[in-house]
DNA sequence: TTGAAAGCGCTAACAT
DNA sequence: ATGTTAGCGCTTTCAA
């Protein structure tokens, strides 16, 4: 018979005690300050410890010293690369520092995000990591009342009361639609990723806009579609932008979702990436190198990221310093989705009103 | 100014009691047991609560109930579409009930899953899902003694003690072998995940590799390549594959996340899918319907099992009746990456020894 | 229907 | 270096 220590189900702190026949303030002491206590007593304690099958009781220990050692985490969702990285460098950054992570997701809604705010202060995290800033006062007034130490990601803002670690997706956004302008394209579409209650997707868009006004470059509202990240999302509005009587020749993507779906798309339509038309995306999640062609697309760290964000909210639990902003750089990728638009010859063939690109199945 | 309701730090159960002139139990009641307060004192007291910015102590409230309303999940990792899924089948499921979530990640180590149990014990969650089989014994024991409900998913074994939730990935496996067999495949390639400590994974190579048995299929060991579940890893083992003397004209991928990989290296390669060689995944994430070609795999309805895990262990936490055990039926999805082996004159031509696959870049 | 009071298991002063 | 003890904020008998 194999064996296996003696696990009672309600062994308490005083049971040790009794054990030792010590006090229960020594376990205590034992397990939370070991240095003040005499090495072989703490070494006996160890053993029975072991051989009792101890496990800590959370709630009490987190009800007398006021602490939880749990830092929670509420990102939009976690069924993303680049969040679930996010999540997973903060994750490895608190453990090394003895924490725990509580994680939910308020799946792109507002509301859902306050619910789970509030269940997670309700559960004593010692401190918070959030992506973003679209959210009510109230909120942020329950975080400052309640004391939470939070942080707020995929976003640099300097002048924002609280610290951000992140990067301005607006002037990043433009980096990525100068690059197409200045290989020439001037016909362009937008895969946006939902506006409404996301203030990234709606900055990415903002610097695409931005950047093409600065061009005197024109963008019908026909060539701007607003998706769901998701594939499959990402491929309708390609189609619809390839359905267009006038194709842009380039694609700014909210995301590399998007833009793989869109460059699926083209894969099942026949549409020559880059040759008939270029594709940008954000992020650089893993796909966006090793799908075929590569995908041309922002560098974002993730998980730098979540470690920066672990290393400001253990700064504040310790102290209370002024909010810090740790700014992000985004490298550009130019990868083969990406090319200078076809000769003005073809262009002005298509400009005959006749779409030279395929009709979907 | 904007108004805001008065949220002061620490307002308790009795603050709220003596500003409503009544008893702290009664505050409890109507937190706890609604309907046996006078409507009218709720009314009053709920009013105040909220004017108070009243947050529950969890701790407290769990310390002294001994429930938490709260259920932990460890996975390998929740950088997968497939454990996306599932945990959000879950959370999604046992919210309606007023539960929370507590999500943690081994990283397909046996040490860190158990030490992540162990986390979720001692923050009390009232259930947990794990994922799987490969545990200690300690682990076992810990979650009887504590007593713990709890269910492993992505795994169907009606003698287990405890309550599965999934399909047999050895037979399921058989079957997509099984498909290539039957189209005329005779020479095989495995990129199988890590099978140490991932019994799915090892279950999914048994399952491919008894089903080429029994058809009396051989499978050099040369042709056996085992990898991280990861986009390049997949595109890796496949260009090992294609340079070997005599390779495969169908490749069974442990999920499809390498199939992803594989199919994206034939493409960089310009080997032609399936024309020159089939690929074949498991799971059916999002990406292998809308990638081009479709990857043919099994489709593993991720939601679903979140839910039914849910179910059974909101089941267990009422009554502790015998283990359940659900199983979850797959589908097989044929799509593009496969079809029947070139004709025999070609295959004779690459028997000869020289290998018709171009050599990676 | 409500109140009084005894803990839940642990930590952290304060003593010694 | 270790023991004593008073809570932490809440739920839950038990009484009224």
């Amino acid at each position: 018979m194999h064996l296996v220590p003696q696990v009672n189900s309600d062994v308490t702190i005083k049971d040790i005690a009794a054990r030792c026949g010590i006090s229960s303030a020594t376990i205590s002491r034992v397990l939370n300050h070991p240095e003040i206590v005499r090495p072989e007593l703490r070494e006996r304690v160890h053993a029975i410890l072991a051989e009792a099958g101890y496990v800590p009781h959370g709630a009490a220990r987190s009800l007398a010293s006021r602490r939880t050692r749990t830092m929670g985490a509420v990102v939009p969702t976690v069924d993303s690369a680049l969040f679930a990285r996010i999540v997973d460098g903060l994750q490895q950054a608190i453990h090394d520092h003895g924490f725990q992570l509580l994680l939910a997701s308020s799946n792109y809604s507002p509301a859902r995000e306050a619910a789970e705010i509030r269940a997670l202060i309700e559960r004593g995290v010692d401190a918070m990591m959030l992506v973003g800033r679209s959210r009510s006062d109230e909120v942020y007034e329950l975080l400052r009342a309640k004391r939470i130490p939070f942080v707020a990601t995929c976003l640099f803002e300097p002048e924002a009361p609280w610290p951000t670690v992140g990067w301005d997706n607006q002037a990043e956004a433009a980096r990525v639609a100068d690059y197409l302008l200045d290989i020439g394209h001037r016909r362009f579409g937008i895969i946006a990723g939902v506006t409404a209650d996301n203030d990234r997707a709606a900055d990415r868009v903002a610097g695409y806009r931005a950047a093409l006004a600065r061009r005197g470059v024109g963008l019908p509202e026909a060539c701007v579609i607003e998706k769901p990240y998701t594939v499959p999302e990402g491929r309708a509005a390609m189609a619809a932008l390839l359905r267009l009587p006038q194709p842009p020749t380039a694609v700014l993507c909210g995301n590399d979702i998007l833009a793989f779906g869109a460059l699926q798309e083209c894969l099942w339509l026949s549409v020559r990436v880059p040759q008939e038309i270029s594709i940008a995306g954000f992020d650089d999640i893993e796909m966006a190198a090793h799908c075929y062609p590569g995908i041309t697309t922002l560098h974002v760290p993730a998980h730098e990221i979540g470690r920066r964000a672990a290393t400001v909210l253990l700064d504040m639990i310790k102290k209370q310093p002024a909010p810090e902003h740790v700014r992000i750089d985004l490298q550009l990728i130019v990868r083969g989705t990406t090319a200078p638009p076809a000769d003005s010859a073809q262009a002005r063939v298509s400009a005959g009103g006749e779409t030279r690109a395929p009709q979907p199945t």
